[in-house]
RNA sequence: GCCCGGGUAGCUCAGGGGUAGAGCAGUGGAUUGAAAAUCCUCGUGUCGGUGGUUCGAUUCCGCCCCUGGGCA
């Protein structure tokens, strides 16, 4: 499947990709070959409640080889590149040599680059901050950043702004400043194996169309009404490419027709915006081309 | 066959005598704790065809073709 590929056993393995672009069958293929533990670094594939939805590898899949952070938080949790940071670095030191495979472009680079020591935002500064925005005052919470950051974030982006005020606020201290201090990398790039899969547009847009026929053929309709009870849009599981449009069509709102095209849509719209990820952000890795499925 | 609508960007449509514009899709980009998130950029297409009127027609008129509805 991958003749040319060759890879040092001791080495860690990372390989990043587009959603469907084949990641998770080339790290099987890896540890089947050379052993090694599977990490997860997909934000969504931690989630429990959408082994299908998310792609996750399947039971039969993961008792073939030790899958790692897969699954292992609940439907309502909070999770960032923070908490999966302090949830990988012990796999970097411990156990079998790992391969760490996923399509969210920032976890690979607070891995490889390093990621500043924030203190986590305190809920009474996140309901503050929600409110500031829903209020539409961003301009105030602009003017509230030191020059710095303020001349380093997106200030059209009220994300970006939300997050710089909730670090001032929380710490007393500007978000540039606690970037500058960012310590070392736990993952420098000389001392891993960094895959990119370089997957054509046309090839993955086919693979995406089919993907989610298949998902629906294995039972997505019904991990999402499972998830109908508790369903919250604000989760962050929420935020899964096919719940929101499934859920819909659960709720009579639109056809599974209608909801299908939605979700194929969103999904080709992530891809692009990884390719837009890797492209500048992981110039240095090894770039593969799947072979044709 | 007759009557009334339509035929404009990949799709849905707006507009209107001086060669045209939105939404969606798509493109390129940003992105250090929501990242499957969030945000920015980019709109020439025989305005169905063909004659005519006009300085000038995609816009007005005739005919033809396609299409939706109504009447027979």
């Amino acid at each position: 499947m991958w003749p040319d590929l060759t890879l040092d056993p001791a080495l860690p393995v990372l390989i990043a990709g587009p959603t469907a672009s084949g990641k998770s069958a080339l790290a099987l293929e890896i540890a089947a070959r050379q052993g090694g533990v599977i990490v997860n670094a997909d934000s969504l594939q931690v989630f429990d409640n959408w082994r299908i939805l998310s792609a996750r590898p399947s039971a039969a899949e993961e008792a073939s080889a030790p899958h790692l952070l897969y699954g292992h938080m609940p439907f309502d949790a909070a999770y960032s590149v923070g908490h999966w940071l302090r949830d990988v670095t012990p796999l970097l030191t411990r156990g079998a040599r790992p391969i760490i495979v996923g399509g969210t472009g920032l976890y690979f680079s607070a891995l490889t680059e390093g990621l500043a020591e924030i203190p986590p935002t305190p809920a009474n500064v996140r309901t503050q901050a929600d409110a500031l925005r829903q209020s539409g005052d961003i301009a105030a919470m602009i003017d509230a950043l030191d020059p710095v950051t303020r001349a380093r974030i997106d200030t059209a982006n009220p994300m970006r702004v939300q997050r710089a005020w909730e670090v001032q606020r929380a710490t007393g201290r500007g978000l540039a400043d606690w970037q500058d201090a960012t310590p070392p990398p736990l993952l420098p790039l000389g001392r891993a194996q960094a895959l990119v899969l370089d997957a054509p547009v046309e090839w993955l847009n086919a693979r995406i169309a089919r993907r989610f026929q298949a998902m629906l053929a294995q039972g997505a309709l019904d991990e999402v009404r499972a998830n109908l009870p508790h369903w919250n849009p604000t989760h962050l599981s929420a935020k899964a490419i096919g719940a929101p449009e499934l859920i819909a069509h659960l709720n009579g709102e639109i056809s599974l027709t209608q909801a299908s095209e939605r979700a194929t849509i969103a999904t080709r719209q992530f891809a692009k915006r990884q390719r837009t990820w890797f492209r500048a952000r992981m110039k240095d890795w090894r770039w593969i081309t799947p072979p044709r499925t």
